[in-house]
DNA sequence: GAGTGCGGTTCATTATTCAAACCGTCGGTT
DNA sequence: AACCGACGGTTTGAATAATGAACCGCACTC
């Protein structure tokens, strides 16, 4: 691993729950030299892409990332785009739509949209990190993406989040071979209890997968008929989103939509 | 210059202007070796920090970035709080309000706000770059700057952006001598033709500053009066914003309101 | 088909990075 | 007040990774 990706893979253990980190805490969690950390992180705050909080010496993700993130979203307006589809998507369901994008061997939530027609709902979090065998996003992408990278992502250790959480790389295979004929990935339970979720892979213009679209239930409201509409909804709306974002579905992929 | 500041000087080179950089350009761009240039941009693709466009095989900022102003909006809600004061601020005054944050050696917009008053008004863009010394956002927070920064910022070559931009190093050093002891900038021309802006530094809990308030209006509204309701409307929402922030104004900071 | 500029690669040289031990400081404990 | 452990940060020779000139294949132009 290069200079340049140990010092951003920094940046990846700040998150929501842990937004503050210090030196030795960073060294730990990383595995890395104290003292590499700290050149690391002291080149990284010149920058602004870290800095340190006031009171305490920890470190903090900076400001940088309002500036980079703006410009990105001028070149690709791709959240807009997201947020657009989702809204639409999630009025057709009644239910919590996201999306989630691949970001290198990551699957990360861009956005989301919530359907004012239930008190209760599936709720999401910006920037959240997915796993790949236990949510139907992951799945999907998994189904759709090369062989090498299947391997190497069944090789980790599965995370088991619940009781209903699929961690025999068997079985999984099993279920990837029949989202990549259907095209759509379920799952029940899996990532959180009581959410029952239905995704579809989007993709680029090379027909490389690059996330998913989905939408989440609970459980209890799931009859077949909402079943049936979600299905065909996500698929639609995945299509679309693919399209809009000038990229086209491979040619194994099911066009049909569910019946 | 370690290896990490290159890779991450390198992303400075993308803006709204040109979102999209080849290999060669990039190159030339930063004075790099194209074999280093090739290195690094790998390594920032497979973190996610850019990408290579679809058609060419051109560089544009990555996804990753959009997940991480999520994170860094979440632990520090500069933003909103940004945006709520200036919301006041354009609505107090009547005219574009906007705030700028110190980066590094950069002075970036970070959120604006118009005011629906009038039918024209000085526009604004997320994430522009402003110079320090022909704009009142700049000189306010140079006139707040430890000697050594402002003596960096002055010995570069200053840019010429309109007939009235002062590039005269002591003639500037004189007007931050007055910005100092008044706490308003104040700036006709400098940085675009007609408009004519005032603007307060802000700071952070170590009384260092960290950015300015600013508000910018066509020249021809500028009447004694409203200039004074300016004056008095930037510097009590700059003194707001820097409690908000959890900051507060150094000593030498003139907390009167102009008369 | 020679010339140009592109993205990308190679490899010996060289500068940067690493790991371990060490400082000074801060709170809490004895 | 002496001790302790953990903190952020700094120094060191030894190991590693970055560097850049030259090069490749390609597409396009003249």
């Amino acid at each position: 691993m290069g200079t340049v990706s140990k010092a951003l893979s920094l940046l990846d253990f700040f998150n929501r729950a842990q937004p503050l980190i210090g030196l030795s805490e960073l060294a730990r969690l990383s595995g890395m030299n104290k003292a590499t950390v700290h050149r690391l992180m002291t080149e990284l705050a010149e920058q602004g892409f870290v800095e340190q909080a006031g009171s305490g010496r920890e470190y903090r993700l900076g400001p940088a990332f309002l500036r980079l993130a703006s410009l990105r979203e001028a070149a690709v307006p791709m959240r807009d785009l997201c947020q657009q589809v989702l809204r639409s998507l999630s009025d057709a369901t009644e239910e919590t739509a996201h999306v989630s994008l691949l970001q290198g061997d990551r699957l990360v939530t861009l956005a989301y949209a919530y359907s004012p027609h239930h008190g209760t709902r599936v709720t999401m979090e910006d920037a959240d990190i997915l796993n790949f065998h236990g949510t139907s996003s992951g799945l999907s992408v998994l189904a759709f993406s090369a062989p090498d990278f299947v391997d190497m992502v069944l090789s980790r250790p599965l995370a088991v989040r619940t009781s209903d959480t699929v961690t025999d790389p068997d079985r999984i295979r099993d279920m990837l071979t029949e989202i990549h004929a259907t095209g759509i990935a379920e799952n029940v339970g899996g990532f959180e209890e009581d959410v029952h979720s239905h995704a579809v892979p989007i993709f680029d213009a090379s027909q490389a997968v690059i996330g998913a679209v989905a939408v989440a239930a609970p459980v209890p409201r799931m009859t077949p008929e909402q079943r049936l509409k979600i299905r065909r909804a996500v698929k639609q709306h995945a299509l679309d989103l693919t399209r809009l974002l000038g990229g086209f579905p491979p040619d194994s992929f099911n066009r049909d939509l569910p019946q």
